[in-house]
DNA sequence: GAGTGGTCTAGACCACACG
DNA sequence: GTGTGGTCTAGACCACTCC
């Protein structure tokens, strides 16, 4: 249980003269985000103990708590009285609306399905490119997709990945999986989507869009753009969506 | 310093047989969100020091500040080191943007001006009083105006207030008022907004809507429907927003 | 009962603001 | 220097889960 071969300075020095000043705790944090990063604990396994990575870290129970406190405030990290520590899914009940924010205006559940639209491989337009950090030669996957609730279709969704990370993506593994699209990045990837950005705006449809989205032309429809990132605030993810809101409305809390 | 009169039975029970289980922190919490809520700290105002805190509610420190930690997650208190706690207010410059999410679609600052259209006091209308936790002959509060970033007509605002609270509002008044108008409440009526909900979806502009924008009819725009709450979850305001998305979006972090 | 997270305490020391 | 919040520690005990 002891002497642990991590170390890494067993303890770390506090600001070196003239250097930022970073607390422990943020240090241990940033240590377990790294464990996170690479894999060490995968999304749904538990981590060690608190007891066990204060021992790992040279500090105290308390240090350790504190990191992991933020990290589970930023929904990284599950706490489960009696039980333990474990790292976020996309797979739980709980979780999977906590990027889909679209909600009927009235009662709760819905039947939803997707249809597969398309999912081609090409080299990545200068706007996706920059806004998922590629060199403008590289390629990406476009994934489109319509989402339909109770048999009504809602959400258009036009999505963009890195095709150096995305290898083996195509329509026939994508049609295979059911289940929310990050649990399928999760498990098959290893990319974990950590946090989101969104710009939304109001535009009319155009004449293709209405046709799959079964409105009208010039319908208004709200158009979300996502950029989705993993550890590190990697970019991901370039998600274009366009909700019809007729029946539906985007909920947000503003604290 | 010791023998405060506050006293409510000095250590709280823990969990009286079969009641729920409180944690003491979050007791602390509760009593500092009533001290919160019937005005003993105005916004801007120190509030004691967590000792001190900790001296009144016979409780350590460490269990004060946890309570305080929450309160300041939730934006209801500042910490400054070196200085104290303090009561949130809408009037810091970091918090401007916390409930506005339309931001211009490139680069930060532009000027804007507020144009007061209408304020009367009328019967809630059935909606708003539900919204509002009002009874059906309850008086409301109505106010109407445009809000001009670099003089382009952005944000129609219908907003809606319960006319018992607000008793002396009128057209003169708000007019006279610079600065945001959540820290007008808060000064002139002791009214802090501390959360609210938002429902958005995408419209199209009727005639007067369009005309008052300065858009064609019939042109998109994103609809803001807000319910800000006080202290305890009371609704105060509903606010019913349209937005011009041409050359500004709406943001929003997804964690 | 053993192990895990959750609460509470007490005390020491650090970083920061202000007179 | 004094007072405030911020960090870190060590230890005790509570609540929950599983065997």
């Amino acid at each position: 249980m002891s002497d642990q071969s991590i170390d890494t300075s067993a303890v770390p020095e506090r600001a070196p003269a003239g250097a930022a000043y970073s607390p422990l705790y943020q240090q241990i944090k940033g240590l377990l985000l790294q464990s996170l990063d690479r894999g060490e604990w995968k999304p749904g396994e538990v981590i060690p103990s608190e007891f066990e990575l204060a021992a790992r870290f040279n500090v105290s129970q308390g240090t350790v708590r504190k990191a992991i406190d933020e990290l589970a405030a930023d929904n990284l990290l599950i706490r489960r009285q009696g039980k333990g520590t474990f790292v976020a899914t996309h797979n739980e009940a709980k979780v999977r609306f906590r990027f889909l924010r679209l909600t009927p205006d009235d009662g709760q559940p819905s039947a939803s399905s997707s249809q597969l639209i398309d999912c081609r491989r090409v080299k990545a337009p200068a706007d996706v490119a920059r806004l998922l950090d590629l060199a403008s030669s590289e390629s990406a996957v476009n994934v489109r997709r319509l989402l339909s609730f109770d048999a009504e279709p809602t959400i258009l969704d036009d999505i963009w990945l890195p095709g150096a990370v995305f290898k083996g993506l195509t329509t026939e593994s994508l049609t295979r999986y059911r289940g929310p699209l990050y649990a399928f990045f999760e498990s098959e990837y290893g990319v974990s989507m950590v946090r989101a950005e969104e710009k939304i705006k109001a535009v009319a449809a155009t004449a293709a869009q209405a046709e799959l989205l079964q409105v009208a032309p010039e319908s208004p429809l709200l158009q979300v753009e996502r950029v989705s990132f993993t550890y590190g605030d990697r970019p991901m993810e370039l998600r274009r969506g366009l909700y019809v809101t007729n029946r539906f409305h985007y909920r947000n809390s503003l604290n």
